[in-house]
DNA sequence: GAGTTTGAAACT
DNA sequence: CAGTTTCAAACTC
């Protein structure tokens, strides 16, 4: 590994810091401008919305505007900065998970490809993920598919070029310095725009950087990759900043989602760089390649390096949301196991990678695979989301599979129906996720438009104000986040909800009226339930499995019971993961941070709530098993699995923690009901559902944690920006 | 599709 | 912080 290039690549990216750097003010400011003026689109985007459907729509709605800014970029000529401060965010998000998709981008590609004849490089989907963006919401919803095709041909090639990297490691390098040096993560680094390539202009950069305005400075052309590397800091530190905005305290955070940030650029940037100077014609050769140096860095990273990767993961996974990269991603991954074209190592690197990289992977295959799939699945959905959203991602056809499953869900399609909140309270379940309203929304007197972004964001903030983690995700694994990041429960954002728990009377927690089932994740303690009887686990079940592991600590006797209850769980386990699979994969951000340390999010989602929401499939059940199991078998497992889970938001707090949640502890310091996070050992690993975790959140995360506040934060922050 | 139920969000 | 009201999703018919 070391050998390999990516092995000096990751040297020379160690260094993240540089990226705290970038986080300063300066260039969060920049995006903050940006992004104020930027529509909060970005922010919004829809996860919610299952890809499908709801992508292509919402792809126009939320980024029809872009398109057209993105596309005078690919140009180069297009400056306009649109005010789409969203749409760099999505950019920043495409282009992480690009950048790590690009393993999978590959076989995408690679399939795509021949399915249709690559277009011209302005062919770029771009405009067709973007698109949503348009006021007007919907817009066409075909687009997204052609423009998938766009894109998958387009991204694919690239990809496949960037895989050449090993030349580009250089290069990388140099961006990577330089952008790590660079002081202000909003200027621009000229020098890695040179650097960058094209691809990530097509892609994201382009409109990104326009998008986010972030540098005025920024050169237009710069490709997309420093833009992005740039963008992606400040998003970064916007979103973090933002979601610190709301006041978050964590600001810490940025810095780690920052470096996230870059580091996806990053390898965006190796990737899109050596698209551009690699030929098509290496592309399959190259994806492969570029999959195992990716597997390699994985692998090669050091711990340190790797819990960055996995910070950036998290946000990725928020950024992912509604960028089409997650769409990206989750084609990518899912192409991988579908094509299994990218070769056997494609597969395997890929599939290692992610074990090691991120976590061993659970489990055994069956495990492995079926982590692999979650993983996908989740990807897929999530890309779904936020490929139909956007358009791009889903440009992959194969990952559809899961899709569909995901998208299965008919509420996917659904769109609030708001009546007198006109969309701006968390009622409305396009606003509660950061999306825009769009054509299937049913809703009057709506003001969740991208016209209407200032009283968007101006709202989302107040309610941010009011809630820091009004957006967080709402769901999430209790467990996992406590534990590993030890830090109270309180702090984790993402769990805000979640621990905040239901309140469910009559529903036993059995129906969606319960978030916590809706989110696929199981009652936790903070549940104030009544006659509970989640089948994700029941906060009875939680309770006495905390009690069950305090005495297992003690007495074997109770890992006994433990085991039995394990056994019970993993049997709804598996029917869970059957359905978080489903549910994961829309929701899902990016798995590419799971990736890093295991693999899983899930989205979290299993499906989202959202309409298409994202729900969290998580896995939930505070069962005792997955707790002292989890826990102490994976206790880095379990990390993995929980920044799977948690997007941002549990990165920030685990950001620190989190490798230390690797360590030994194995017990659970915190004692979150909902153990689940541990499962990923048994099942591979559920992925979390962060039911809704609305892409925002997930980006703003950092900030107070929750990955939701992050994005909410963004979303506001960009109206108000941080304060 | 209309009406009811439900529980979160918002408000006081 | 607790209680009440409002709201829209989830659900039922």
């Amino acid at each position: 590994m070391q050998d390999s290039p990516l092995f000096g690549f990751i040297d020379s990216l160690s260094p993240i810091e540089p990226l705290k750097s970038a986080y300063s003010g300066n260039g969060l400011q920049a995006y903050h401008q940006s992004l104020n003026a930027a529509s909060v689109s970005s922010i919004f985007t829809s996860p919610h919305h299952n890809a499908h459907k709801e992508g292509s729509k919402l792809s126009k709605s939320s980024f029809g505007d872009y398109t057209e800014n993105e596309i005078s970029m690919e140009d180069g000529t297009d400056k306009n900065k649109s005010p789409t401060s969203s749409t760099a965010v999505r950019l920043f998000a495409c282009t992480s998970t690009i950048t790590r998709e690009s393993h999978t981008m590959i076989t995408c590609s690679v399939n795509e490809g021949i399915v249709d004849p690559p277009k011209g490089p302005n062919d770029l989907p771009q405009p067709g993920r973007f698109d949503s963006g348009s006021p007007d919401h919907n817009t066409a919803p075909c687009h997204g598919v052609s423009v998938r095709s766009d894109l998958k041909q387009d991204k694919c090639p690239k990809l496949e070029a960037v895989q050449a990297t090993n030349n580009t490691v250089e290069k990388r390098k140099c961006l990577f310095s330089s952008d790590m040096q660079p002081q202000d993560g909003c200027q621009p680094a000229k020098e890695n725009n040179e650097v960058m390539g094209c691809e990530w202009e097509d892609l994201v950069s382009g409109t990104s950087g326009e998008l986010l305005a972030f540098d005025s400075s920024m050169d237009q052309h710069h490709t997309g990759v420093q833009l992005a590397a740039n963008n992606a800091e400040s998003c970064g530190y916007l979103l973090s900043k933002l979601a610190g905005g709301a006041d978050i305290p964590d600001r810490t955070h940025p810095t780690t989602s920052s470096q996230a940030y870059y580091h996806e650029m990053v390898v965006g940037e190796d990737k899109t760089e050596n698209g551009q100077l690699f030929p098509e014609d290496k592309k399959t050769i190259l994806s492969e390649e570029i999959q195992d140096n990716i597997n390699e860095e994985n692998a090669c990273i050091p711990l340190g390096c790797k819990v960055e990767t996995q910070q950036r993961g998290v946000r990725r996974r928020c950024l992912v949301f509604e960028a089409s990269g997650y769409s990206h991603r989750t084609v990518q991954k899912e192409s991988v196991g579908d094509l299994s074209f990218s070769t056997s190592k494609g597969k395997s690197s890929a599939q290692n990678h992610r074990n090691p990289g991120k976590t061993p992977s659970p489990h055994v295959h069956s495990g492995s695979g079926s982590l692999d799939l979650q993983m996908d699945n989740d990807d897929c959905s999530v890309g779904g989301f936020l490929g139909n959203d956007h358009n791009s991602s889903q440009s992959s056809s194969p990952p559809k599979k899961r899709r569909k499953s995901d998208n299965g869900d008919d509420d996917s399609c659904k769109r609030c129906s708001c009546k007198k909140s006109k969309c701006l309270k968390l009622y409305c379940e396009c606003f509660a996720a950061g999306v825009y309203c769009s054509e299937p929304c049913s809703c009057q007197g709506c003001l969740n438009k991208p016209i209407h972004e200032e009283i968007v964001l101006s709202t989302r903030k107040q309610i941010e104000f009011r809630n820091p983690l009004a957006f967080a995700p709402k769901v999430i694994r209790m467990s996992e986040a406590g534990q590993e990041t030890q830090e109270d429960p309180k702090n984790t954002p993402a769990s805000a909800r979640h621990k905040r728990g239901c309140n469910c009377k009559k529903s036993s927690c059995l129906k969606k009226y319960c978030e916590c089932y809706q989110g696929g994740v199981g009652c936790s303690n903070n549940c104030r339930c009544e006659t509970c009887k989640n089948t994700f686990g029941t906060r009875d079940v939680a309770v006495s499995t905390e009690n069950e592991e305090m005495k297992q600590e003690g007495d074997q006797t109770e890992n006994r019971e433990q085991e039995k209850e394990n056994d019970q769980q993993k049997a709804n386990v598996h029917s869970e993961n059957h359905k978080l699979v489903e549910l994961v994969v829309p929701i899902t951000p990016p798995l590419d941070v799971s990736s890093c340390l295991l693999k899983q999010p899930n989205f979290s989602n299993a499906k989202p709530p959202r309409p298409c929401k994202a729900r969290s499939g998580s896995s939930s059940r505070p069962s005792k098993a997955s707790e002292t199991v989890q826990s102490r078998k994976t206790s880095k497992a379990g990390d993995s699995v929980f920044i799977e889970e948690m997007p941002g938001i549990l990165r920030e707090p685990s950001s620190p923690g989190i490798v230390k949640t690797c360590s030994p502890n194995g017990k659970r310091v915190s004692p979150p009901h909902n153990a689940l996070g541990v499962s990923p050992s048994r099942k591979g690993g559920r992925k979390l559902i962060l039911k809704s975790i609305p892409s925002f959140p997930s980006l703003a995360g950092d900030a107070n944690g929750g990955s939701a506040t992050c994005s909410s934060d963004s979303a506001t922050a960009l109206a108000l920006g941080p304060s």
